[in-house]
DNA sequence: AAAATAATGGATATTTTTGTCCGCTATTTG
DNA sequence: CAAATAGCGGACAAAAATATCCATTATTTT
């Protein structure tokens, strides 16, 4: 089996060179409030080009990332020296991943089809409703259930990392 | 709650339009896989406007999804009259949806970081990686114990739909 | 008030993915 | 062997996602 995995990877010429779970867009919107709410817990404010730098992710698109996040009151931007990106006490508390993928990759995640018919749809299930149903939940429950904050924490302890 | 995500509706001015588990590519592929399986069991032949009905796709694009297919020799193609797709008996029997994701997305649902760092990795693992795993193999689980058999079972029955 | 700083918004560019076109090749039928 | 059929392969086109540029606005410091 794992022959023949090695085998397509050769005859492999057409099609996505990658596919992830998330947009490029909201990965970074991620590992960016991660970040954020990790110097917010030390009350620092961080630019553009250090989040940049920490993610790892080009400037002007990050810009525009966390400008949306910003725009969604996920985390707050102050134009002006001294300025920045942070988050308030409420938001590092109460944010959940679930809001960041909403926000950027709004909530197809969780309604559509895992076939790509148009909406998932119990009546009229795809082949593999069924199956995946379980999968999705379980993604859903975690962006649910997962706080910024406790990844933040994670970070700081050096466990974990944004950027190789 | 429900409030805040409908908000973020709104104001949701940047970013993907669509964000999905698979390509697009590999959707069709699926699909395409599972309906020729259902012919095939009845001994049938489906020529690519057929499959393209079958599964509403385009019609060009579906031709180069079937091309992959069939070069990764999960299915078999045959030119000129009573030409077309199928199915031998050992793959109807054998294929796995993972083999189908592999010829088409690659291995990269597997491998890849949720948070899109370069390649998952244990060692130096991102924040997301603990919540991010299990759930990674459950749907890797899914697809390699999945046969499109019992997919295309299903849908002879009825019970499951590939277009709407 | 002027200068410096940092985010913003709009336009634009690049890359990737999705989708189309069309002449060619192989196969079957008559 | 000619005609018809059906997939193949390469080039091309359109759409979407990702990424960049730059003039402007808001804020702080001097
Ligand atoms: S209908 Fe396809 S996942 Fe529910
Ligand atoms: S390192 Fe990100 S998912 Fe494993």
């Amino acid at each position: 089996m794992d022959i023949f995995v090695r085998y397509l990877e050769k005859v492999r010429t057409f099609a996505p060179e990658k596919v992830e779970m998330f947009s490029k867009a909201c990965e970074y919107g991620i590992r960016a409030s991660i970040y954020i709410a990790e110097k917010s817990l030390l009350d620092k404010r961080v630019s553009l080009k250090e989040v940049a730098q920490a993610i790892n992710s080009p400037e002007a698109y990050t810009s525009k990332i966390l400008q949306q996040l910003s725009r969604s009151a996920i985390i707050n931007s102050d134009k002006g020296p001294t300025g920045g990106f942070s988050m308030d006490k409420y938001m590092l508390n109460n944010v959940k991943l679930s809001m960041i993928v909403s926000a950027i990759d709004g909530d197809e995640i969780y309604k559509g089809c895992a076939l790509g018919l148009e909406k998932c749809n119990e009546k009229m299930p795809c082949p593999l409703h069924d199956q995946f149903k379980s999968i999705r939940e379980d993604l859903k429950r975690m962006l649910e259930t997962t706080t910024v904050k406790s990844l933040s924490l994670n970070l700081e302890k050096g466990l974990t990392f944004l950027k190789r």
